[in-house]
DNA sequence: ATTAGCACTCAACAACAAAGAGTGCTAATA
DNA sequence: TATTAGCACTCTTTGTTGTTGAGTGCTAAT
């Protein structure tokens, strides 16, 4: 047995309707609603025989069919019709993506923003570990004599300003020279090397100012240590509150104590993307919590290296065509953007 | 009518069991459980009388008595004893606020997140707003020949650091100068004054440049317009579904709507909010959304200024004497840290 | 190969009864 | 005079029992 041209129809009209409707489909439905020619009759025996091959399932005898993981995935493989953007919507999310230079971050937020208000589902905006990025620039600002506010600037376009208090104070001349020296000397460097570095590589430049640089730089590596590593940024949460399969307290509860752990969605959504957009959909997730959801995942790049992730969040039954298009937009705006302006 | 002794007594029993329970309280359950030495028929009519003054409601005939607005504010007055603070709980608090020197805005997460950990409920914290701020700092750091970030440090202790983009680029050695005659003269201004200053202000000193500056200011003026102008840290929204007033899915859908409402959010705890801690309950709470919550707002001042608000939100049936006792120990250790270390 | 016909299954809904918690009122009591 | 036992009444909650209707699988006819 295979999937041949009619299953296949009686397939996609199947997934349409119940991403649609959200109720199992019967031969009935599908007769009356997608002319297919045949009766419904014939339409049990396909659909008997769909779900023998792993695409159907029926959550009780009585009721009809719906769609499993394995047949969302040939749906947005090969059955789905990706529809074409409204030109509002185009212009909507030129109107407030383009306006978005500043911080990497931020565009990321806004565009986490957008989106979900385009498609009504949950999203979240993921930046690269800190850890893993390369300084760009190291500049120590002192706030008074005892505390001094660390500019850190990675290739990736995070700023990060961790304040340190540095026992026994300092001469804000000296910071001036001494992060100047430290700049020239680790640009270019991941932070993890950083620390690494340090310890080996102390020329007389840095000599010079080993004094104030041992109490800088343990305080920094500390803090580096304790900074939250990655930003998430989370927008329609409650969204979900519009599909009937949350209607159930329990499935909700769970679904939002899932975006409230930042480890898990931070693992999920980067173990999930790959080149451009990625969709992950049920079993395929990673993690246990996430086994009845989908995720779409679109990844950007600069000169190679991700520096940031946009992700939609919601079940299964997904209006995949709508979110692609959507989400695709936005992503050929914000790889323009990155082209054009970093 | 009046309130006497024993009125008091059923009411505190009432409240009190309420709270615990989340069942409407009847006569009979209040002679099990508290030892008043009347009969239920007794109670009952104590109870009639509690209602009328308002401080009882009945949902239908045939249910016990849920307690009033009223009642938990002569509760939270008057009738509450307010439980001590286990040696446990204060330790890990004082574990986890202590070690956050560092910024204020951090503490204040770290402060939510634990309060959040020790009450099981909702917590919040807003910090202030960066508009009527005074300017303690302001540095100028070029990241290339075209953008720079602006470190701006006020004395709240709150540090942005937006990217601006200079049309025209700069070279990095006037920066360096600009940003130190910029900072001599605004530290000290309210960001809203600042640019009212720079307008009328313009001495030789600045005159000097000119040029640079009149293309940094605006760019800097339209992003201060753009920015978050306050933050707001949320821990715990989930817990919401561990009380039965929520089970219902629109009052859970409602609340945590409400709680994606940043604006919304920021005016409720401010307007809450007054000197040391102040409880705000369902009514009297300003908006519309939140008339069934109770608010538990500890401010936090820096030279009279405030620096931060500490708010924990749940339903007005709320275990009022532990937050209390656990947010006063929080608050007490955060004032101690502002008075030390700031 | 397709389909009409039919017996069968099962969730969802409504109607109804019974249980139980609680009240207010009245009359008896300390 | 304040308290309380007793009782009729109210109203929600829970369980039971049909009934309906959507949908299926199988068989036999086309």
């Amino acid at each position: 047995m295979e999937l041949n041209e009619r299953k296949l129809k009686i397939l996609q009209a199947i997934i349409k309707d119940y991403i649609y409707t959200a109720e199992p489909v019967g031969s009935r439905t599908i007769t009356k609603r997608y002319n297919l020619g045949v009766s419904p009759a014939t339409i049990r025996n396909e659909m008997a025989d769909l779900e023998e091959l792993g695409y159907l399932m029926q959550p009780h005898t009585s009721a009809g069919r719906i769609p499993s993981d394995k047949a969302y995935r040939l749906y947005v493989d090969t059955l789905m019709e990706i529809k074409k953007i409204a030109e509002v919507q185009r212009d909507y999310i030129k109107a407030n993506i383009l306006r978005q230079f500043g911080e990497l971050e931020q565009l990321l937020q806004y565009s986490s923003r957008v989106l979900a208000e385009l498609t009504n589902y949950t999203t979240l905006a993921l930046t690269p570990q800190l850890k893993g990025s390369r300084l760009k620039q190291l500049q120590l600002v002192p706030i008074n004599n005892e505390n001094l506010v660390a500019i850190i600037i990675t290739d990736t376009g995070v700023v990060k300003k961790p304040l340190l208090r540095i026992k026994g104070g300092f001469d804000e001349e000296v910071i001036y020279n001494v992060s100047k020296v430290l700049n020239d000397k680790l640009a270019g460097s991941t932070l993890k090397d950083i620390e690494h570095k340090m310890s080996n590589d102390m020329d007389k430049e840095i000599f010079q100012f080993n004094n104030i640089i041992n109490r800088v730089m343990p305080e920094l590596f500390k803090t580096l240590e304790d900074i939250n590593d990655f930003d998430l940024f989370l927008n329609g949460a409650t969204n979900i509150f519009n599909f009937p399969e949350y209607s159930d307290i329990f499935k909700a509860k769970s679904f939002l104590t899932m975006l409230e752990e930042k480890q898990l969605l931070r693992s999920l959504i980067a173990s999930s993307g790959g080149e451009g957009m990625v969709v992950s959909i049920g079993s395929e997730n990673t993690c246990q919590e996430a086994k009845d959801c989908s995720l779409v995942t679109a990844t950007f790049k600069l000169n190679g290296a991700p520096v940031g992730w946009l992700s939609l969040i919601g079940p299964t039954r997904m209006d995949y065509s709508n979110v692609i298009s959507v989400m695709g937009q936005i992503s050929k705006q914000i790889n323009q953007l990155l082209k054009d302006e970093y």
